[in-house]
DNA sequence: CCGACAACCTGACGGC
DNA sequence: TGCCGTCAGGTTGTCG
C-alpha cells in the first residue's frame, strides 16, 4: 500500500509523538514480520532517545542516541496508529514513550519489517545499498532519467518500480507519472523520446508532492498516525479508473496486466 | 544480464 | 449464508 508519499506521511505523523522523547517499552507480539525481528531489538530501543524521524524511498528511519537506526517497512498493509483507544488484532509491535505516547504497528498481511543497525552504516545497509536516487532530492533530474533508460527494453513501467534506479515509486505513482508525461506503461525504456523523458522527469516529483500535500492516498489501509486519511486518490487521473473517461481526451482508461500487476493508462494520450 | 512469475499473507468484494 | 475466485500502495527468489 503504501509508496513514498504514505511513508512520508507517516513518518511527519510520528514526529512530534518520537522526535527527542525516549522509548520505556517495545513490546512484540510476535517474532518478525516479514522476516524475523532483531534479538535485541527491544533491548536496544528501550531507553534510547529519538534523535531523528525520517524517510528513504519507501523506508521509514528512526535515529537514536544510542547509535542506532530503526529501519521500518509498512509492505502492503502496514499502518502506525498513534495512541490506540485499543489493542487491535495485526498490532504486532507497540512502543510507548517514556511521555505515555504509543504508537501500534499494525500490518495485517505481514509483508512489513523492522531492522535494526548502527546508524554509522546505514547506508551500506542491504536494504538501503542498492537503492536509487530519492525522486524529491537533488541527484534526481531528467539527464539521470535518460541514463536509466537508455537502451532498455523493459517497459517503462517496470524501470520506474525498479526501486535500483529511482527509490520511492509504486504501482499508483508510476501510473500516474506516466499518464502525465504521456508515455505508453508499455513502450521500451529505450523507447522513450528524449522531450517524454524531460516531462517524466518533471511529473515525478510533482506528482509525488501533491500526494503528500494530500496526506497520501488512502485507498484501503493507509493513514496518517493519528488516523487522518489522505485524499490524492480523488486526484488520480489513471490508477482505479478502467473504463471512465481519460481527463484529456474522455477515452476510457484501458487496464492491462504487467508482470502481474495491473497498469492503467490512455491509449489514445500515452504513446 | 534481463524479464516474467510465484510466493509470502490477510481481507474485502462480487458472483453463483 | 457460504464458498470460490479475484484483487490489493511491495519485495524477493527462482527459472528460462
Amino acid at each position: 500500500m503504501p509508496e513514498l508519499p504514505e511513508v512520508e506521511t507517516v513518518m511527519r505523523g510520528l514526529t512530534p509523538a518520537w522526535l527527542g522523547q525516549r522509548f520505556a517499552r517495545v513490546q512484540l507480539n510476535r517474532d518478525g514480520l516479514r522476516r524475523p525481528f532483531p534479538e535485541d531489538l527491544g533491548q536496544r530501543l528501550t531507553g534510547a532517545r529519538v534523535t531523528a524521524v525520517h524517510r528513504r524511498a519507501k523506508y521509514g528511519l528512526v535515529d537514536t542516541d544510542r547509535g542506532d537506526t530503526l529501519i521500518l517497512h509498512l509492505g502492503m498493509s502496514g499502518r502506525m496508529r498513534l495512541d490506540p483507544i485499543e489493542i487491535l488484532k495485526h498490532d504486532h509491535v507497540l512502543f510507548e514513550t517514556d511521555a505515555g505516547r504509543r504508537v501500534a504497528f499494525n500490518d495485517p498481511r505481514r509483508f512489513g519489517s523492522l531492522d535494526l543497525t548502527p546508524t554509522g552504516q546505514i547506508a551500506t545497509h542491504p536494504l538501503l545499498a542498492g537503492l536509487g536516487p530519492e525522486p524529491l532530492g537533488t541527484d534526481f533530474n531528467a539527464a539521470m532519467l535518460a541514463r536509466a533508460f537508455a537502451g532498455r527494453a523493459a517497459p517503462a513501467k517496470a524501470l520506474l518500480l525498479d526501486q535500483r534506479l529511482i527509490a520511492g515509486l509504486g504501482n499508483i505513482y508510476v501510473c500516474e507519472a506516466l499518464f502525465r508525461a504521456r508515455i505508453d506503461p508499455r513502450r521500451a525504456g529505450g523507447a522513450v523520446s528524449r522531450p517524454r523523458l524531460a516531462a517524466l522527469a518533471a511529473a515525478i516529483p510533482l506528482v509525488l508532492e501533491e500526494a503528500i500535500a494530500a496526506g497520501g492516498s488512502s485507498l484501503r489501509d493507509h493513514a496518517a498516525p493519528d488516523g487522518t486519511l489522505g485524499y490524492f486518490q480523488a486526484g488520480f487521473e489513471v490508477y482505479g479508473r478502467e473504463g471512465q473517461p481519460c481527463p484529456a481526451c474522455t477515452r476510457p482508461i484501458t487496464r492491462t496486466v504487467q508482470s502481474g500487476r495491473s497498469t492503467f493508462h490512455c491509449e489514445r494520450c500515452q504513446k
